[in-house]
DNA sequence: GTCTATACGAAGATAGAC
DNA sequence: GTCTATCTTCGTATAGAC
């Protein structure tokens, strides 16, 4: 497990294992193989313990190796993290069950928050980066956050516009407004039930869709 | 300035003054009237650089005084952060100005939210303080949020239901749910606003708003 | 190319002198 | 009440073994 998709030598990688825009963008340099099998085992660490208390040393040590070498194939332990993060979610979109369509924009949101919540240590990995990223002098997560924000939204624009369309969203409100308000609602709640359960996350994103419906 | 609630000396405090449930509570040993002085000049140093790159030798520089005096008013750095963000919020309370009645529990956070971003480092130590109570073993913080978010949404339920019983609100959603929503929605926002500003936040609040109009 | 060993400076925290 | 000194751990950088 957690080998299905790893390379198998260090050949220069299919196209789908391209470098991320996050990690060494255009090269190959530092193997890809190797980097994808020390996200692979960081990912567990992460998954646990979140992001803090997990230095590089810690990871490093988890792994089995020194904690110099992590940094042979990132440049920092901030760009590791969002290595793990960007790792992380894309493992997660893999499981999340696609509903039959039509699937609303707001469905998409609960599937992948109720994903999320199940790996309390990927949610505060994720608000551990994206408070890192509103740094002055930020580092690698500006940058990600800001495209991951932008392409979220964007996809749920276009898929409430669709909504619209065919009437299945009220038709009266900014669909700009309402993919920032879903993702921001997402983000949000999911914070709020890890410190307190009773917030009932599924419930709530759901009385959401509710006011959405025309 | 600053020193408008300031004690004058060192005696034991006026009731509203009372060390904050995440001071040291019940406990005056460690002199009131300095330790808010060191918040006063600790928040100047906060809405300016947020929470990372403040390290407690860098706001005890700013003070000046050693890093080691901070910790003997504040048991940790995090402990500071917290009663640094608790100070900076009340000073925020003070400066919105309440819309005359009747308000709608939206528009309180929407007031909130706009004078939130006009300090940047508040948001991000808002932000990096909420991640940090996510923690496994989570320090000051974790108490701290969690009753600051169950304080906030039981007050915006009290708002909502009595907005319902006047018919200004839509009566067929549960209003816990909308006070989960309106506060993760809020805390997003400010967070997806500070990292793209083209994303509108009062008007998406206020999107917000129409969505819950009867 | 991959990795270990090691050093440096800064950080949070603690102990004890004044 | 505040300081200096010190401990440990951290991120980062470099040198060099294989």
């Amino acid at each position: 497990m957690w080998c299905d998709d790893r390379m198998t030598a260090k050949e220069p990688a299919m196209p789908s294992d391209a470098p991320s825009a996050i990690g060494r963008p255009g090269s190959y340099s530092k193997g890809v193989a190797r980097r994808q099998e020390i996200l692979d085992r960081a990912i567990e660490v992460f998954q646990e313990r979140g992001a803090d208390g997990t230095s590089l040393r810690r990871i490093a040590g988890a792994i089995g190796v020194s904690h110099a070498a992590l940094l042979h194939y990132f440049d920092s332990r901030e760009q590791l993290l969002v290595a793990v993060y960007e790792h992380a979610e894309k493992r997660r979109d893999e499981t999340v069950v696609d509903l039959p369509e039509p699937e609303r924009g707001i469905d998409i949101m609960i599937e992948a928050a109720n994903a999320n919540i199940e790996v309390p240590g990927l949610v505060q990995l994720y608000s551990t980066l994206v408070a890192a990223s509103l740094e002055a002098d930020a580092g690698p997560s500006r940058e990600y956050f800001t495209a991951r924000f932008e392409r979220v939204r964007e996809d749920l624009e276009q898929r409430l516009r669709r909504e619209q369309a065919e009437g299945r969203m009220r038709a009266d409100v900014d669909v700009r407004h309402v993919a920032a308000l879903i993702v921001a609602a997402s983000d949000g709640l999911q914070i709020q039930w890890l410190l307190e359960p009773s917030v009932e996350l599924q419930a709530s994103l759901e009385t959401f869709g509710k006011l959405l419906a025309p």
